[in-house]
DNA sequence: TTTATTCCTACCAATTTGGTAGTATTAATA
DNA sequence: TATTAATACTACCAAATTGGTAGGAATAAA
């Protein structure tokens, strides 16, 4: 399970591709009434997403987010490792926060060998899941209705 | 990330089905010794298999553990959800602990589709990987060295 | 009756999760 | 230059989860 801050992230960060396309940069106020955040709670997750290079902030009167990668370079893959940390089922079969078992044999040990095919299929699917897919088929799926 | 508790317990499985290719049922303390978990936090984990038909527990002296089921029975993804509650990355994609989001809409969420490819993908994985595989697949890695 | 085992209840500390409060800093603009 | 509206930062907090432990009751074999 993915955490409620990891969602409200990758909500925030469709929200502000959507609206980049169209208006001016929102700003953490108009992001949280409109997608059910917390404002408090909203803002230390936009700092975290801008200290990792997602987002780009302007401060000040007329501040708010943008994207800072067009939305296509963008992977959801990302964003629940900034906020999440490992993706993976067990620390021995991660690829980025990779941590050995102290008791188990690497070479046989057969938990490792089932998650890390799960590992694989699972970043092939959110390796390939980028923001502007997902914009643009949410506006598909909408426009279908 | 799955817990300690369920790599706990599926060590435990592949021992108790890997002691009862051979010889009398292992009891608890056996299997704490071998896979290294502590005694009586392995006492509950068993006791918690056994509540939901994986195991069957016999009481006193000479007492121990066998499968309830083969091993070809038991799959994965069964002791992941009996100790770590849902596998899915959100709830609104769990087929076993489904609960809807209260604010977005199911037909449009493009979180919920990539999330549902997730869970499909993960589920062929773990829905495939079945005990006794593990248990021959282990000993032929171990040949081969 | 002793001994060795599982079963049960209750507790516990550390960590993580999901926030909130208050204030400092920055920048536009009147 | 003063006001206003935004982000940035620091510090805290309660509730839930995780990873256990302690002590004894129940059971069954020898």
């Amino acid at each position: 399970m993915i955490s409620k801050k990891c969602k409200y992230a990758i909500k925030a960060v469709l929200y502000i591709a959507r609206k980049s396309e169209e208006n001016r940069p929102p700003f953490a106020a108009e992001i949280a009434e409109n997608e059910h955040i917390p404002l408090k709670f909203l803002e230390t997750i936009l700092r975290e997403l801008k200290n990792n290079r997602i987002l780009l902030s302007k401060r000040g009167k007329m501040g708010g987010y943008v994207l800072l990668k067009k939305p296509e370079e963008i992977k959801l893959m990302e964003i629940i490792r900034i906020m999440d940390g490992p993706i993976a089922l067990s620390p021995c079969v991660s690829l980025n926060y990779y941590s050995p078992c102290d008791d188990c044999n690497e070479a046989t040990c057969m938990i490792k060998k089932v998650f890390e095919q799960v590992r694989d299929v699972t970043l092939e699917v959110l390796g390939g899941s980028n923001i502007k897919m997902m914009v643009d088929k949410e506006k598909e799926l909408r426009q279908a209705k």
